[in-house]
DNA sequence: CTGAAAGCGCTTACAG
DNA sequence: CTGAAAGCGCTTACAG
């Protein structure tokens, strides 16, 4: 390549790359030879040499949930814009409890940057990383003296039942506490706990019956909610920690004869790629949004070298459809 | 590292790759001061001097649909259980005819291989991919002169229009005809051929007028059928391209009181994450399959350098469940 | 503005 | 079985 252009190695870099100290002529030439000959540096001898590989791991819990392959598109998208590549990995394992770590041989000279997906790094992994020097940013689960960028699970959960109260409901469930296998992840504790502290201080009324598990599938809600919305004393509306439970929940309800929202009101948090057609009240996350954050939170630290530890929230958004109404009449507290 | 071990570079990178002609005792000691020092090879060296990255290219149409998110997550676990891992390329561009090409930027030097999900790909980045010598297999639209993993999408479309048939529907509609975005693409193609044919085949009816375009998604689907379904001449059976579509256009019979299956039988193609919870009939595909032998064929040909044009057609399988039902008896042809 | 040279950290013949 | 040396293809001071 040099030899062609006349030039030597060092120039030819240099002209590439856009830096100083190239007459413009010898530029344009050694563009128009790179151009003929298809030449393009080799990635990883520029690696080899500067240090730097322009790429970024994301590692998520899993990738087959919307929630996490919609944050990995906005972020490959964003990274890419800015010359940077994304290494994926899926951390995933066989058994629902247990996740894969997070390994040096998946970081170590290969990545110049890490976004992790609501992963609740364990002490080994942030030590390995902070060993490493590479910038880190978290969606959703925070990693302690990193940047990163979440929602308030709190205040969307607390939309969430401040509609319902307004709606006239006071016996109240909610489904989606805190399973086995998320137990390390924020996220539920969050939203549980947002859940009970808003029904405490509104005064509504939710048994301990009506708090109940599951894996945050629409599969497993549909099936452990059913038992719950068989009984004649069930709650006149029920919160789901996520829309994908709030369809199962929906569906559950269409089995037993229980109409939504004439009988049952739902709601979920998401507002989930079907939840829209399906007519479901939710509480919305931008999630495409908190994966263009993050891009750019990773960015700035790995071009600006900038380590801030800043936290960037994004707003939620109640979206009012068809699964809640007002609360049945039977139901209504009698006045006295 | 190999002044700590007191050996030459050399026989660590031996010993650490476990060659042959290395004494056991020396191989030990420096397998143990790897350890202690938290030694890992540098990949990037390692690329440089060896010529392989261990890296394979997943290359997605868009990322945020389920099939291709499952497709991927398949790939990067069964690629990272032999060693490698997964630079993710999401083509998706702004506009929805359009995706963004292959570059050699992407590929050259970055990775070793490449695994396209359902990209029809143009002669340019077939060129492409052949100047830099890379393996590649394809999921789903084929490449010509490589190995592909698909289903047999006419065979599955087939299984669909039969098991109607099979219910006494004569009249039976479509959607998921060709749409603008995804003309260069096969599988929607082949649906539809094998649609007609079948329908033909088997003497049944299907209207020009009852054959509907659709982005493949549930909302649209729920919007470009409503039409049909407010008709009183409707068919009595509706066949979606996908689940996802399916699902819309339960959605969109449910508002418009039309009930399923007694009025209308609905049914898709790929057993979608949330079809079993909604009850409906499909024709299901293994799509983490798809996503693993695609990857086996990769490695076939990175570790053992085997360029056949194996082609791999995964089996489908007919899953009844409660979307599909007898034809309306007032529907049903009157026997002369 | 341009080039010669060292160096990035490995692998791979080649000797021994 | 082990080591010295060349080479992978760039970038980066250092001279000029």
């Amino acid at each position: 390549m040099a030899r062609v252009a006349g030039v030597s190695v060092a120039t030819v870099s240099r002209a590439l790359r856009g830096l100083d100290r190239v007459s413009p002529q010898t530029r344009a030439r050694v563009l128009r030879v790179a151009e003929d000959l298809h030449y393009v540096a080799s990635p990883t001898a520029t690696s080899l040499a500067s240090g730097r590989t322009r790429v970024a791991a994301v590692v998520a819990p899993f990738l087959t949930r919307w929630f996490f392959a919609t944050l990995v598109s906005a972020i490959e998208k964003s990274l890419r814009a800015a010359g940077h590549h994304v290494l994926l990995f899926d951390l995933e394992d066989d058994s629902y409890d247990h996740r894969l770590p997070l390994s040096q041989n998946m970081l170590w000279k290969r990545v110049d940057g890490v976004i992790t997906l609501n992963i609740p790094m364990t002490s080994d992994e942030i030590e390995l990383v902070d060993r490493l020097g590479l910038p880190l940013v978290a969606i959703g689960s925070p990693v302690p003296g990193r940047p990163c960028v979440r929602i308030d699970d709190r205040a969307a959960m607390r939309t969430a039942v401040e509609h319902l109260a307004g709606l006239g409901h006071t016996r109240i469930g909610y489904i989606g506490a805190v399973p086995q296998n998320v137990a390390h992840i924020q996220t539920p504790q969050d939203r549980l706990e947002a859940f009970l502290a808003t029904v405490e201080q509104q005064h509504l009324t939710c048994d301990d019956g009506w708090i109940l598990g599951s894996d945050w599938t629409a599969e497993a809600a549909a099936r452990d909610s059913t038992a719950l919305l068989s009984r004649p004393d069930r709650p006149t509306a029920i919160v789901a920690a996520s829309d994908e439970m709030a369809i199962g929940v929906r569906e559950s309800a269409r089995r037993l004869g229980v109409r939504v929202p004439e009988d049952l009101s739902i709601i979920g948090i998401d507002d989930y790629v079907l939840s829209a057609v399906l007519g479901l009240t939710t509480v919305r996350q931008d999630v495409a949004g908190l994966g263009h954050a993050a891009a750019g939170l990773l960015l700035k630290a790995l071009l600006e070298d900038d380590r801030s530890t800043e936290e960037i929230v994004l707003p939620t958004e109640l979206v009012v459809r068809e699964s809640t109404g007002r609360v049945p009449a039977a139901a209504q507290p009698q006045l006295s």
